[in-house]
DNA sequence: TGTTGAAAAGGACATTTGTCCCAATTCATA
DNA sequence: TATGAATTGGGACAAATGTCCTTTTCAACA
């Protein structure tokens, strides 16, 4: 549910340790909104510390939380390819330590460094086959399951993400949630 | 909803017609599975021409598909990067031809081939980009107005893919399309 | 200490969607 | 042409989920 992808942060570091200085520190406070949707931006982002999430509003204000992104995992950097504004709001939930990189040292770097080419590769593999399973699973089986299953994966994650991010994110409201969770509670009671 | 990535496909032509033989040509007939669950393979493909719809089946036997794919959509590329099995069945929906490349060559050509580098990250790019509003969509309004939408996009849709495999994608059953799709129509009558 | 606002919990009812059927239609092919 | 399988359409009922509201809890803070 919180992706990370420490091998990526890792790797940023051993180069700013090496003295290379694309890579600029930034820090959020709790709900700071770091990437607006449908904007353009011009730096690709990879998060220290913290967590955020990256989520869509319609009209109505309602969400649908994507993904909460921790250590390793970058954001804006799809339009980089794309070449079209985000599509996407990025928000901090704690305190965000993020490292940010202009397009152009993050494409020189694609360019000229085929470990961190890799990595970045890999990184856009994860987002993708965390997706696919994640709907799947959501779509095929009850609420229950699905939230039984998210409190084995982490147990004090209430402590952390709101309900309602969690309703968000499991794409239910905030009532069926509830309601879910005392039934879970009432049948571990028999 | 049917997923291509042209400017790939006429690389790949372009690099073939140099005489690189990286890429072999494949058929499939329609409902053939291409490649299964939880398997390992050795071959990225990238489909030259047809439909291939991309999905997981739970245990009951439901479907869920997580997208079509056609022309110049590239498939098993993930897997090279996170070293995992196939996570995705992929089946033929009409006559398919494919070009397959070998893990050795794949990687080969990432590393040397900025241009196919490039082409290969904004194809995963799309990948992502498709999926979240997609599912945000679908989990925040009424089915009907996925409908509609989707019958904009492909009027012709229900002649190359049936109303199954259109639920499935959806999310839903087959009750619901059909109980939705007949209410639009009664509307429409009005 | 009392006040306020955000978060959480849940009642009551409406609506949507699923499940389980069965019937009609289409289509490949024996 | 006959046959059976796959596809489509839809009725009736059950179950899940949403909507709307009210209440409770709790932490921050004047």
């Amino acid at each position: 549910m919180i992706r990370t992808h420490i091998e990526l942060l890792e790797y940023i570091e051993a180069l700013n340790a090496k003295g290379l200085d694309y890579f600029k520190e930034e820090t959020f406070e709790p709900k700071q909104v770091i990437i607006e949707e449908n904007k353009r931006y011009s730096y690709v982002y990879i998060i220290k510390k913290g967590i955020t999430k990256v989520y869509l509003s319609d009209e109505n204000g309602k969400d649908f939380i994507q993904e909460f992104l921790s250590e390793g995992m970058e954001f804006g950097e799809l339009e980089v390819f794309s070449g079209k504004p985000s599509f996407c709001r990025i928000e901090s939930i704690t305190n965000v330590i993020i490292y940010k990189i202009s397009y152009t040292h993050f494409n020189r770097l694609l360019e000229t460094d085929k470990h961190f080419n890799r990595l970045v590769l890999k990184g856009m593999a994860k987002k993708i086959s965390y997706k696919a399973p994640r709907h799947s699973y959501q779509h095929s089986y009850p609420i229950e399951d699905n939230i039984v299953k998210l409190k084995e994966m982490y147990p004090e994650i209430e402590k952390v993400i709101t309900k309602k991010d969690i309703a968000s994110y499991l794409g239910i409201t905030l009532r069926s949630l509830n309601r879910t969770l005392s039934d879970i509670n009432h049948k571990d009671a028999k």
